[in-house]
DNA sequence: GGCGAATTGTTAACTTGTTAAAAATATCAG
DNA sequence: CTGATATTTTTAACAAGTTAACAATTCGCC
């Protein structure tokens, strides 16, 4: 049995385009000293008020260690705080402190013109369409 | 300025997806000891015939730095071959070996049933538009 | 031919992904 | 209440991502 070509394979067509969306965007936050997957943390944080850190995991797409480091790091330049949960003493509560707010006002207007300039080569209605195809994506095949 | 939710962030929307249809077919390649990269550079070199490390590394989406690692590692198993070019004494030529070939051959009916199972769930004429709006994705926001 | 610039691949250092296992706490059956 | 099981988080070990720097080679221009 052959393989599918690997420019039909689903897998690979997403990293591709993921990458190619990610490559200016690395740039920005590099120049602000944070990641993009500290930027995935900070701004879900940012959204959802305090959670714990299954939730921020599963919401911001990072495995549970990796978010333990990204915590760790992100404590110590003040961005957020950790707190036990009174009520359950295995959970971790994390939220986000004024420096990590200030942080995403400062980073968002620049990554706002970047995606502007994505929506203008690529379509306002075609990206609309790709972001519900991937929701789909998720809703109808995550086992979980 | 608020940021986008990062439910319509596209990188966010790419990589919830991405980790959505890997899950299971992880699985699969930790049973042949293979990793999914590993898993990439394998079939782009199956599929391609002899090709130098950049090419190779630009088409399965993988880095330089990267590359170089893994082929150390797969040279190691006797899955591919590394050689000089004689033309260019730069690049490094590499063509996968017989037992690369039997590894893809013993590996790919177990990935399709997998994609046979996301297309039945997804509906195929929605995976081909997919495919086809990721493909535009790099087509027309890659600045390379 | 020879020198500076560009290209290719590797190495280094750090962060993150990935899996397995361990530690701490909570839940539930008996 | 107690012991077994489940859940949440952390730690450990290795593979890979990411950027920068470096060595080797080639190319272009003089």
């Amino acid at each position: 049995m052959q393989p599918k070509k690997t420019d039909r394979a689903l897998p690979l067509a997403l990293l591709r385009a993921r990458e190619t969306v990610m490559y200016p965007i690395r740039g920005l936050l590099k120049e602000h000293d944070i990641t993009d997957q500290q930027w995935r943390v900070l701004r879900v944080l940012h959204e959802n008020g305090r959670m714990d850190a299954k939730e921020l995991a599963k919401s911001a797409c990072v495995l549970a260690p990796s978010l333990t480091r990204i915590i760790k790091n992100l404590e110590e330049k003040d961005f957020l705080t950790r707190c036990a949960d009174g009520k359950d003493g295995r959970r971790v509560l994390l939220e986000i402190r004024p420096a990590g707010g200030e942080l995403i006002e400062s980073v968002t207007p620049e990554v706002q013109v970047v995606y502007k300039g994505f929506e203008e080569k690529y379509g306002k209605e075609r990206m609309s369409e790709l972001l519900d195809l991937l929701h789909d994506v998720v809703e109808q095949l995550d086992p979980r």
